[in-house]
DNA sequence: ATGGTTGCTTAGCAA
């Protein structure tokens, strides 16, 4: 019997061009869970027998083209929930993007979520990004209590600090490392979350997203975007927690790597 | 260096 189950978040860049990336990666390292972004597949096309004929569960919350979350699980996913507007604004347009679902496994809470780019400061889709992060804080707030053993798992498209871009004179006021940004996700992070990769790992230089463009990984011009976050009673079971780099430096790679946690298990 | 590369919606977005 485990003691111990791993958690992983991984935007994929497309389930369908990374389908024999990610399968191999799943046969080899075994992870127990994965939250997916960047699935760009409507959920008619989501290929659950691939995840079947490993040993997992899926839920899936997808559309053409863009966006798009899965979670797999090797134990039943059960309170599958998709979108973030559920109780919307009136000025919000609802769930048209599919950025976020929850499912509740291996006994925790598991949020699944892809947090909009926002292209630049000065572009609209800057003030969409700000109202999505301050939208889930809100329903973090409606539906959960950070006493509850949960885990916010995603692109947060948010380099939370200094020593998590490879240059802050480069980065700073930038799309992932601008003041608004960061006290949008502070606001989140102080409902009461612990980053896992840093509660292991106090050094520089860890990231999980490179630029295709431009030789970004060659040069190692990373970003630390892609986050596991736990709450208290999750984060104490906390074993240890990583970034798969070798997944971004192989063959046909997402433009992102694997972010693994490992926690113990209760049951 | 306002380019560069990749994926999906095969043309042009989005990232």
């Amino acid at each position: 019997m485990a003691s111990s189950f791993t958690l992983v978040t991984w935007n994929v860049n497309g389930l369908r061009a990374r389908r024999e990336r990610l399968l191999g990666w799943l046969t080899a390292r075994r992870p127990d869970i994965v939250c997916l972004q960047e699935t760009k597949i409507p959920d008619d096309l989501f290929p659950v027998e691939d995840f079947t004929a490993l040993g997992y569960h899926c839920a899936f919350s997808g559309q053409k083209g863009f966006n798009g979350v899965a979670v797999i699980s090797r134990r039943p996913l059960e309170n599958v929930s998709a979108g973030l507007w559920d109780a919307p604004p009136v000025s919000a347009a609802g769930d048209a993007e599919k950025r976020l679902m929850a499912v509740t496994t291996f006994g925790i809470r598991v949020v699944c979520v892809y947090v909009p780019n926002g292209e630049s400061p000065d572009s609209p889709k800057f003030s969409a990004k700000l109202a999505f992060l301050a939208g889930l804080k809100d329903w973090l707030v409606r539906h959960h209590r950070p006493g509850e053993p949960l885990a916010l798992c995603g692109d947060l498209n948010i380099a939370p600090q200094p020593r998590d871009v490879y240059s802050v004179e480069a980065m700073e006021g930038q799309i992932g490392f601008h003041p608004q940004e960061h006290a949008a996700l502070e606001a989140i992070r102080t409902w009461g979350f612990v980053d896992m990769v840093r509660a292991f790992n106090p050094q520089g230089g860890l990231y999980s997203w490179w630029d295709y463009r431009g030789g970004g990984l060659a040069r190692n011009l990373g970003l630390r975007i892609d986050h596991i976050w736990a709450t208290m009673p999750l984060a104490a079971r906390g074993m240890e927690s990583w970034i798969d780099k070798t997944e971004r430096e192989a063959e046909k790679p997402s433009d992102h790597a694997p972010v693994v946690g490992r926690f113990s298990l209760l049951d």
